[in-house]
DNA sequence: TGCCAATCTGGGAGCGCTCCCACGGGAGCG
DNA sequence: CGCTCCCGTGGGAGCGCTCCCAGATTGGCA
């Protein structure tokens, strides 16, 4: 016989970590009372609250997450969903970002993260799973594609849900992100401010609501210097760095004086450089070069490129903190936020 | 009056989620043999779990995590802790790669993901207090340096462990490492394999175990070619850019007419590339570079690095493996895995 | 034919917490 | 001075599951 069972009623817990009523029995007070200290209800003595705290310290004691969670219907942790496919592309600085800035806003609660890479439909459809048993408080989207039906599943099942970036003009859900159309116009207004006159564009691919911001601001821009309306300056790519290449070539071929290209990409950006280089031209004195991310590419390009910023770690604190709202207040109110870029000029422009 | 209460003894579930006992109910079974047949015990009559199957995808049961967990006293997560200071250093990629591995190698289980990223000691406090409650059956710890205390905690805890790395060359913990003896080795070889004679390398902070390897197998290169001793071809980094042109205008200064270089890391590559770009030399003609870790500083480099490559998905992956074969045997085997890098060739050399 | 073992089964007893009800006693009121 | 009212409190009930122990049923063997 190890232990008897007599004297010690509230046992010892497995694996030896204390109780809550271990904690009660050692403040002499009864479970309510500590319940109520740990999650700090104000109805209680200053006393009572005392001795409590007294013996949470002197046990070690922590909460125990799981019973916690079956008894008061939640989880006290959010995911954080990644599309694999969005993860390539020279991006991957970003998601480290987002990923850092929601880590830091959930330091403070008692949240936790937790990691959702999405890559095949297979493991789509067994999030959806997950996101029915409600095993999480609320879910942070990146990247939604404008026919991803994960946000209407999360509407339907109530889940609180934020989204990085929106799918369409006109998002309804909770949603975080960066001032795209505001980014790319100030980008092309730095080159027209060069002087430059033939200013071109390579895009990404316009089903992505991102893209199209980046090509609005740099419409507006050219608009308002009176330069608007030569479509054969728009070039498309793909996000990737032979997207940018090729779309470089086109433009080349189509405008072979042109001096300044805005991709809306640093990777796309970069593609267009080796190309522009190819040609024979000299960036930034024949052609002025802009990019768009601000990502390490940009920086480690030779010149160094112009590159519009987006607050990627503030936007994943926003992120948390507004999915953090949302769970707190249940009703269902949404917001959006959209926070500014700015231009960090560099050598290219 | 909305539902009687009277005959559904069962009751709804919160948020109308079905329980196990509904799901006993409805196969007109007992909760055991459905708790036996979810979880994949072998005795059950195959007529019995025929009933339970369909009663379960009827309903669409999803077993509830929180009671799982709080009755078998075991989470089904791990956590990745990754201490924030090394996701800097344009090691981005490094740590989204480790984290698809174990991703990737998590879905097919139902384990969940925990990202941890810790900032400041107050988080790490915060972590131990996780750990100590047993919040997560195993821990994955990526880049843990020499005197980290975590190792020991989680071994004290026992918390079975995999640290990604070595904190030395008896490592006794369970880890997952790449080659770095060997790859280092194969870069300077492949230098002195091109002719070179004069070939210096850049380092690491040696008080990280991996710096010393990749040194380690530069050094073993340059005994065996008989040219192994001089220690003025060796310059200290600190696997950041700057120190990367800070160690390379060192070894200029030393050895002028030097014709190869073995970089640690890509950033530091990058970095000395600019200074030998600088000082009027070409890049793979008059010195040859190699970086380490195929990062995409060295494929966006001009001219594109030859690089050292190490798995780093494979070692998430592999990570997830040992952890799980950890946490399943509680026997605290500990497992030592190294797998091989490979040398990129691109044009610096 | 009878008996024992092997197999399958139902359901009680908890896991550690939150929720909530009911109780006690002090303050404030008429 | 007695009556509410309310604050602080203890502890029952129950969250949905696993663990495990008996009971029921079957088959095999003497």
């Amino acid at each position: 016989m190890v232990t008897g069972k007599g004297a010690m009623t509230a046992g010892e817990g497995r694996g030896g970590r204390p109780t809550l009523e271990m904690v009660a029995a050692r403040a002499g007070v009864g479970r309510g009372t500590v319940s109520r200290v740990v999650n700090g209800s104000p109805h209680v003595s200053a006393q009572a609250r005392a001795a409590v705290e007294a013996a949470i310290a002197e046990l070690g004691y922590v909460p125990n997450r799981a019973a916690r969670a079956l008894a008061a219907d939640r989880t006290d942790a959010v995911a954080l969903v990644i599309p694999e496919s969005e993860t390539r592309l020279g991006a991957e600085p970003y998601f480290l970002d987002i990923v850092r800035g929601v880590s830091t806003e959930l330091a403070d609660t008692d949240m936790q993260l937790l990691l959702t890479l999405i890559r095949t439909p297979r493991e789509r459809q067994r999030l959806g799973q997950h996101l029915a048993a409600r095993r999480v408080d609320g879910v942070l989207l990146v990247s939604v594609h404008e026919n991803d039906p994960l946000p209407s599943l999360l509407e339907r099942l109530r889940v609180p849900t934020v989204l990085n970036g929106r799918r369409s003009e006109r998002e309804w859900m909770s949603y975080v992100d960066a001032d795209n159309v505001g980014g790319a116009r100030s980008a092309a207004e730095h080159l027209l401010g060069l002087g430059r006159r033939t200013v071109a564009t390579i895009t990404g691919p316009l089903d992505m609501y991102v893209a199209r911001c980046r090509l609005d601001g740099y419409t507006q821009a050219m608009n308002s210097a009176g330069l608007g309306g030569d479509t054969s300056l728009v070039a498309h790519g793909d996000f990737t760095e032979e997207g940018g290449r090729a779309a470089m070539r086109a433009l080349l071929e189509r405008h072979p004086g042109l001096d300044a290209v805005f991709a809306a990409s640093d990777v796309m950006a970069s593609g267009a450089l080796h190309v522009l280089r190819q040609s024979g031209r000299r960036v930034p004195e024949d052609v002025a070069l802009i990019g768009f991310d601000d990502s390490a590419v940009a920086r480690h390009a030779d010149p160094p490129l112009t590159s519009v910023r987006q607050p990627t770690e503030e936007m994943g604190r926003t992120m948390a903190r507004v999915l953090l709202e949302e769970i707190e207040s249940r009703n269902g109110i949404r917001r959006h936020v959209v926070l500014s870029t700015d231009l960090v000029v560099r050598e290219s422009a």
